[in-house]
DNA sequence: GCTTTGTTGGACTTTTTTTGTCCCAGTGCT
DNA sequence: AGCACTGGGACAAAAAAAGTCCAACAAAGC
């Protein structure tokens, strides 16, 4: 069912919204029994006029009756809400989960896809999707765009197409070398994203496991400040989330600090820097790009990340509070919310 | 799916036209391979505008690539499009259906409901809210309404809800008694339609089997003639169609009449007369109300029924020619369509 | 290299639809 | 009878869609 949906969302984007609107109406009256037009505006929250054409749809349809008194719900009307029950849940279930989300943590919108990316590769998928669309629609013209490494990443880079706005615009990775594989690499995402969209892109080669000295001295290099100052510049970030234990372990963090991380209860990771559960940094990489101060003045950051695991990763790195948009699936998503009632 | 689907069309009833509208020019994007506005608009039958916009749209979904030399599908499109395959062919099967079997008996409009009336109780619903529909959009102000009975006529009038335009409306029966069981009866099911619409009726009380003798006094009651004055006035009649045999069992016809039916190769029976594979008239029932001659100058012909069973019988009657509308399911449809090749 | 024929996308007007606003004539309850 | 509701008609304002024309560009053929 949730298949059908997804590709009626793709073709007719505004159908949730239309079937979410027409349902609370039709449930609306249902539960009021016999209600007039005005009573029934202010309930469900619009202007008179814009009810007024969806109550005209439904007699239309015979799904309710009305006469001079007020109106009911017809026959009809009872039975279509009877068999709209299970797909509104599962529809609107999602939509709930995300204002729930959204507004505890003040984001600017949050999206979230069924399933569960640890077990179905299409959620991950279909993630990846979710975070291209949402990108899509947030890049203005001629923006740099700064983007993090790892797989959900290189989902999203597959997924994204060409769009008008996007011509003009820079991809660059927000951070350099992490120790992640050439794969995932920020700076492997940030081009590919760029061919993908039909833009442009600039890279950040810098060794991995850098040492405060060689730190220094790259830092004066004036090629290597031009790109920090452009990176800098950015007013769109798209990172991933992880789980910090994990992370450690595939970038090969040295053991002492591995420990400290444990030992402080580390829980995620995001743009090189590691969290504890109520969103405290713990720890920072040591290399070169966006610091987290840069992250805070950005017009979009946008966080993308799923599967039941990354729950209280993502949790985490929501409470630190930099984020705008959060784009996850079902099962994190559940997560999360579990943890704000414990 | 079709469950889901057929909720949809409730409350979004124009989702299926646009989900094909816009399926059709990506798919004729597709197999061009890289193709312009002008060419693709004269392709799929629209003006270049709403093309334009529609394209406009695809590439906001990032569905197509839009080139200075053309547009072309996109990988995101290509992967819908995929996704979408098994949807349309379920769902313009259907509309393929209808319009095949429309444009062969020239009937103005051919419903289609999935299922199959025979096995699904669940179906038979399904046709009687076509039916209903059918019947709602069509009713204009004041009208007077021919019925006649049975089971599927019976679940339209269960279906019927009260629209504005019925109010003034006239139900009644289209001819008098013809064997049936009282809740079958046209009697019965014009005033449960017109309590349902919130219109009026008027009933034809006439024994059933009538003789010659009283038939011709029966005639002369001048209530009597009033009533079929007013029954012929109808602009609209809708009707069942049923199985001859079945039929005249059902309605004890005499023995030698049966015989002679089923000599003669009787296949259908409607409005009380029945009809071999033709289409020709083989015998009438002796009672009063609507003739055939009444029923080909009426604005709209609706014939309503639905079962594997069945199929033979509609294609009979739509043979003959009288009809303007068809409601049907699936599966009689099928048996119609094959008749058509043989 | 030039022409021709296609392409997109911008700009403008006209048409249609949606929305906002008032108001009237009922209905049902007290 | 009075009151607090009801639906629905009417009309203007606003917004969206559609029709129309044209400029700038790309590709292919000559």
């Amino acid at each position: 069912m949730r298949e059908i949906l997804d590709i009626q969302k793709q073709l007719l984007p505004d159908l949730v919204d239309t079937m979410k609107k027409r349902y609370t109406i039709l449930h609306h009256i249902m539960i009021s029994g016999l209600v007039g037009r005005r009573t029934l505006a202010l309930s469900v929250g619009t202007t008179e006029r814009v009810l007024r054409a969806e109550v005209d749809f439904l007699k239309e349809q015979g799904l309710i009756e009305v006469e001079a008194s007020g109106m009911r719900i017809s026959g009809a009307g009872r039975e279509l809400l009877e068999r709209l029950e299970p797909v509104v849940k599962d529809l609107f279930g999602l939509t709930e989960l995300e204002e729930r989300i959204r507004s505890h943590f003040g984001l600017k919108q949050v999206i979230i896809v069924p399933g569960d990316s640890d077990v179905s590769p299409h959620t991950k998928k279909e993630l990846g999707r979710a975070g291209a669309s949402v990108l899509r629609k947030l890049v203005g013209e001629d923006e740099t765009i700064a983007v993090t490494g790892g797989s959900t990443m290189a989902e999203v880079a597959y997924h994204l197409t060409p769009a008008t706005p996007m011509k003009g615009c820079w991809f660059v990775p927000a951070r350099g070398g992490l120790g992640e594989s050439v794969e995932l690499q920020a700076n492997t995402i940030a081009s590919t994203m760029a061919k993908k969209a039909g833009a442009r892109y600039r890279l950040l080669h810098v060794p991995d496991h850098l040492g405060e000295e060689a730190y220094q001295s790259l830092m004066q290099d004036s090629h290597i400040a031009e790109i920090i100052a452009f990176i800098r510049g950015a007013r769109i970030v798209v990172h991933g989330i992880g789980e910090a234990m994990v992370m450690a372990r595939r970038r090969k963090v040295d053991p002492e600090t591995t420990e400290s991380l444990r030992h402080d209860g580390a829980l995620a990771e995001a743009l090189g820097y590691y969290f504890d559960r109520d969103g405290n940094i713990l720890h920072k990489m040591p290399t070169i790009g966006l610091r987290i101060e840069d992250i805070h003045n950005m017009d979009h950051v946008i966080g993308i990340a799923g599967g039941k695991s990354k729950g209280a990763s993502i949790a985490s790195v929501l409470k630190h509070g930099h984020e705008d948009v959060l784009v996850t699936d079902e099962a994190a998503a559940l997560e999360v919310v579990n943890r704000l009632l414990s």
